[in-house]
DNA sequence: GACGCTTGTCAACAGGCGTTGACAAAGCCA
DNA sequence: TGGCTTTGTCAACGCCTGTTGACAAGCGTC
């Protein structure tokens, strides 16, 4: 992404190229260890610029948090599989179950004192509340709190042992045969 | 806890009390923003003290994670009614359910880079592999992973209400009765 | 009582952080 | 061409962090 020679004058572009790369790395590491300058060496340009464009660290973290948009990949497609199509994403395709950015974003800064409360509405907002009307029927908070979790769990389980579950190949089919039925049947009711 | 006057000569106790009140600190907050200077200040001593008997801040958070024990705790009692006491607990004493407090630290962590590697090495040892042994069974280390990462999940879930699940009397009820069921059938295979 | 080891305090260091204000250069308009 | 605004850079600030070495005081031993 790096080009030499002097950047090119280009607010917008620029703009947008320093919260993609905050999105990135807010997903990638914690509040506390991403850096302005990291951010800033990953666009090319000069950490004070980011201040200029988004204010203060906090509100650059909450850009790159709205940026992510809600929880509505994890809600499209059928109901009837999803169980069994979001197990075998959780176990076989964990980066195509990171399409949920926001997610990740919340989960590597949810233990940070200064990002805690910052996720904590935005989760509310963006992910419990859509999932909770997407889901429906008897006790949809409850099972959406549940659901929720369940996700999370599994992404802090994987994180746990170092990037995967550290399964045998076998094992992964009958962790992706175990999960489906859970996950299906809070979706169910 | 803090005693007017100079503190006792009695390097035994002021070590056990630092390390009570690390326990605490990165129970309650992320390796990151916990301070040597907030330890000692609980404990009443100088922060130079900790480095003293604990070498760095890297050695005291691995003490700290240490004395936290096994997850025995989860383990006790009977396999029978595993679900319905541990869904109990998770729903209506978040509280007792820290008596695994190992786990609350590393939950706090797993988002540090400079504490994750801890965390992942001591939850592998600690944590998985004695739930794996009492588990048994068929697929208990599949087994194993889903019920560690439920449970944690269920914590994370909780932190993002802000400390409770924020859910009605009524509600709190059916999310134990719907708890039950998925945690036991993780405990009988 | 004087020595020596232990226990604790204090001040300071180097390094990193987010943020700021002054400055340079590019592009636009008259 | 000359001025003005926008875009980006640079150096520096104040603050906070973990850690260190020098110093003070307690305590057992000769």
């Amino acid at each position: 992404m790096l080009c030499p020679g002097p950047r090119p004058r280009n607010a917008a572009a620029t703009r947008t190229a320093i919260l993609d790369a905050a999105r990135e790395r807010f997903a990638a590491e914690s509040y506390d260890d991403v850096g302005m300058r990291d951010i800033a060496r990953d666009v090319g340009v000069d950490a004070a610029l980011i201040s200029r464009y988004f204010g203060s660290k906090d509100d650059l973290f909450l850009a790159a948090l709205d940026s992510c948009g809600d929880g509505s990949a994890l809600m499209s497609g059928e109901k009837a599989d999803f169980g069994r199509r979001v197990a075998h994403e959780i176990v076989f395709e964990p980066k195509k179950a990171e399409k949920l950015k926001g997610m990740s974003i919340m989960l590597r800064s949810i233990g940070s004192a200064k990002a805690s409360e910052m996720v904590q509405n935005t989760c509310t907002q963006r992910f419990f509340g859509p999932l909770e009307d997407w889901l429906a029927g008897p006790d949809a908070t409850v099972r959406a709190r549940v659901l929720a979790g369940f996700l999370m769990g599994m992404s802090v389980s994987r994180e746990l042992g170092g990037g995967s579950f550290d399964l045998e190949p076998a094992e992964c089919e009958r962790m992706r045969d175990r999960l489906a039925p859970i996950l299906q049947g809070l979706i169910d009711g």
